[in-house]
DNA sequence: CTTTTATATCGTGTTATAAGATATAATCTT
DNA sequence: AAGATTATATCTTATAACACGATATAAAAG
């Protein structure tokens, strides 16, 4: 039996029994940026206005805001040099991993006590799942 | 070969390609506290400043903003009247659901177009995974 | 009846969020 | 080359979020 409610079920209480402890505070919108800039290529100004469905000026203060923070940098496109692409620094992958990503020390922790079938069943599907999102949308 | 790093690439690229569409503002402290009830039997004011790290006065003015939203309510403890309980309201449901949930159209969509098998396979292996998510921690 | 516990409120300060108006500079159009 | 468009940045202004210390209230425990 099968059900997108079911998976979102098991989807939270993962996440909610696995995720990192609340360390730095960070903003809602700020973690939306860091995973667009994170999984996007290219990613400029005006992507993240759009993205956020917010005004550009706007998005440039954001983006102002987390340069102070250290959490992405900037640099001009070479093909055209009114753009500027925006990329993570090692504070912000780490920001962001904290924030959206699964406690690998907890990770470790189940996994060291499941058996080899169990933990290839879990490696397969999460690929499979992530590689059809990522070429269906 | 498995390792916490790729299960963490394959979860963000699965949230990134299938979340909600970016909706209603809430904030990421906001958002914490609604999974917080929603996961965890019997909340009061009090857990929430400690989920949080954040003093009882501030949680308590989180729960009359929520409350304010409509997020959330409160009802008395009938075992001990000083403590206040915190439940989901269905608008605090719906919020929850479209800032930590996939989105259950681009699920259909996904698995519409997949076999028996390879449904049985992400069903499988959320399902353990959350289970053993519950019991460990 | 005093102490502890749980929550609420008041005062105050900082930061985040947002947008309109305006500015600048690169690129495209004609 | 001049004007229009595009991409970003800055300034101003406004609201809300966030946080905490101090203080208050009321129930429960001792």
């Amino acid at each position: 039996m099968f059900s997108p409610s079911k998976l979102n079920q098991y989807w939270t209480d993962i996440y909610f029994h696995l995720h990192y402890p609340h360390g730095e505070k960070i903003t809602h919108q700020m973690v939306r940026i860091l995973q667009l800039i994170d999984k996007k290529e290219r990613v400029v100004v005006n992507d993240v206005a759009t993205h956020l469905d917010i005004s550009h000026n706007t998005a440039s203060e954001h983006v102002k805001r987390m340069i102070q923070k250290n959490y992405i940098e900037k640099k001009r496109d070479q093909e055209d040099e009114r753009k500027v692409i925006l990329r993570l620094t090692d504070c912000g992958t780490i920001v962001l991993h904290e924030n959206t990503s699964l406690d690998e020390e907890k990770l470790n922790h189940i996994f060291s006590s499941m058996d080899e079938v169990e933990k290839e069943l879990i490696s397969k599907a999460f690929k499979l799942l992530s590689e059809r999102a990522k070429s269906c949308m």
